[in-house]
DNA sequence: CCGCATCCGGGATGATACTG
DNA sequence: CAGTATCATCCCGGATGCGG
């Protein structure tokens, strides 16, 4: 098990196949590979958001593109929809236990790479130099 | 710019706005997208592999994108290269202590994911269902 | 064993216009 | 305000072949 000359170690065959990437982790790290799931979870971290908030938080993002990732993360139980039916219409989004758990780590990655973005950076340049 | 596909060199448009500090976070958030890379840290997390082992533990990638994985990881500053001039050649990719420390938090992430991963699912499947 | 190049499809994303 | 619908675009990543 531990095999690792660091201490972290990840056993990543839970379903005992060697096939251990398809055991729908997939299905869960897709989230973090869509361009604005990451940032909309770190807003929604702290505290509940209106549509049009949220939107505006996320510079650059479409109408279109901001209800695909709300949606997404309803689906997956990460973030409840409360719709107050007044006029004009009020959504407001609010992550769920579920969603907290999930951004507790996702904003630990946020801030390591606000961080290190520097360090990153120099990295490539450095990289691509040599 | 860049034309060779296998040009590790991805430029995204910089940031237009001033005032939005995050903008060079989605450089290094963008990683996770990937869809090799967060696989490819937790399985170099156990230990220095040689490309062919790191090729066997990821099943499904084809060469050109473990060539990718590793060469974007490399340019991050995350993995060190090791070439040994034998014949055949091999060469070894192990953890930088940077790589290490965001090691770390993907595989938390990688952990929870597997632990939640029917929850979530359930989740899909209610959401869907109503 | 390790890696680069070319071709190419599909899915994610963006732009725009429209609705209740 | 909070969406939906449609069309256009971009780029990741897969298949395949070659080279050291």
């Amino acid at each position: 098990m531990s095999v690792a000359n660091t201490d972290v170690t990840l056993d990543l065959e839970p379903c005992g196949q060697p096939d251990h990437e398809d055991c729908g982790l997939r299905d869960v790290l897709d989230r973090l590979g869509e361009r604005w799931t990451v940032m909309a979870i770190a807003e929604l971290a702290r505290g509940p958001r209106r549509f049009r908030q949220l939107e505006r938080a996320l510079p650059g993002i479409s109408q279109r593109m901001m209800t695909l990732t709300v949606r997404r993360l309803e689906r997956d139980g990460m973030v409840s929809r409360l719709v107050e039916p007044t006029v004009p219409p009020s959504v407001t989004y609010e992550l769920t236990p579920l969603g907290r758990e999930f951004a507790e780590m996702v904003i630990s990655l946020v801030d390591w790479s606000r961080r290190h973005k520097s360090q990153i950076a120099l990295a490539r340049a450095d990289f691509d130099a040599g």
